[in-house]
DNA sequence: ATAATTTATTTGTTGCAACAAATATTGTTG
DNA sequence: CAACAATATTTGTTGCAACAAATAAATTAT
């Protein structure tokens, strides 16, 4: 079975007609929720990043030429991240980016990207962009607006 | 931040207005995706259970009353089971499955439902069935349904 | 100035997830 | 029936995730 992606949710999910619209739904956003993660991680894993990682990398990006603290990627950042520490050790280690220790306030780090940081962000691009182009290829812009507004409506 | 849940996806993503609606959604089912696994997981987690779990206990219990072999449960498994065994050996030692040597096999195991692990499964009803029931307040049948479609379009 | 409080980051611990390799049983073929 | 392949499950290893606790520096109050 290598299609699943491309069926009707009733027959991914094999044995159970559904009781209702509702569970219905539910159960296909956590289907098609888990399949966006794993298409995005195919094209991380390629750079042996995790998609927090890649979160993390532009957020940094976003406030150059400055650097940013730990603290403030945080704010900013959708999945909470617990442990930023061992993320950007990581980061570290690969060489995408550089810790300072803050001049103005020493308990606080300064994070910076590297231009190896900064080319592996280029060479995402190609892969990423294509995974959005797939998507406008199986909905129209009036069904992707659409698509949205459910999904905000939907939480609350 | 307590409502982030309840806005528009512009006003969670604080900074960036999105280059496209197709970017939107992605970044919208991307984060609906990851506020239902975690509404969720508050559920499961106060039986000290995960999603996983959870799912496999469905399983079982829908192929009772007769035993079912884990490489039987992985084909049924939404998300795939990778390593069903410490799944199983966790459910085991909270006395929730059993295992025997299946007799007319010896290679395979036979996993079946106890007394308390059914009383699990009922004692979850009512907390997930106010997840759907909250759902149901927020998206008519026809909203829901055409959500279910979009979703499946998207995919293919 | 000193003590108490808050802030920013790190460290420790535990459990789970992903991947490959190992073991044991059954099926198949010359 | 002996050798080889296939199947079903387990084990080993590594890295990440979640949670609490610890450290260290700055802020505030006494």
């Amino acid at each position: 079975m290598h299609y699943l992606c491309t069926m009707k949710i009733e027959n991914v999910i094999k044995q159970s007609s559904f009781s209702s619209s509702y569970h219905k739904v539910v159960v296909n956003l956590i289907f098609t929720g888990n399949w966006i993660r794993d298409e995005q991680m195919k094209v991380f894993k390629q750079f042996d990043l995790l998609p927090q990682h890649y979160n993390v990398l532009r957020i940094i990006k976003g406030h150059m030429p400055h650097p940013i603290a730990p603290k403030d990627i945080k704010e900013v950042l959708i999945d909470k991240a617990g442990d930023l520490t061992r993320l950007l050790d990581k980061l570290e280690k690969k060489g995408l980016v550089k810790r300072n220790l803050c001049p103005s306030n020493r308990r606080q780090m300064d994070i910076s990207m590297t231009d190896k940081g900064l080319k592996i962000l280029e060479q995402l691009q190609g892969p990423l962009q294509i995974f959005t182009d797939m998507i406008q290829n199986n909905l129209s812009k009036d069904q992707a607006e659409n698509l949205s507004d459910l999904l905000d409506q939907l939480r609350g």
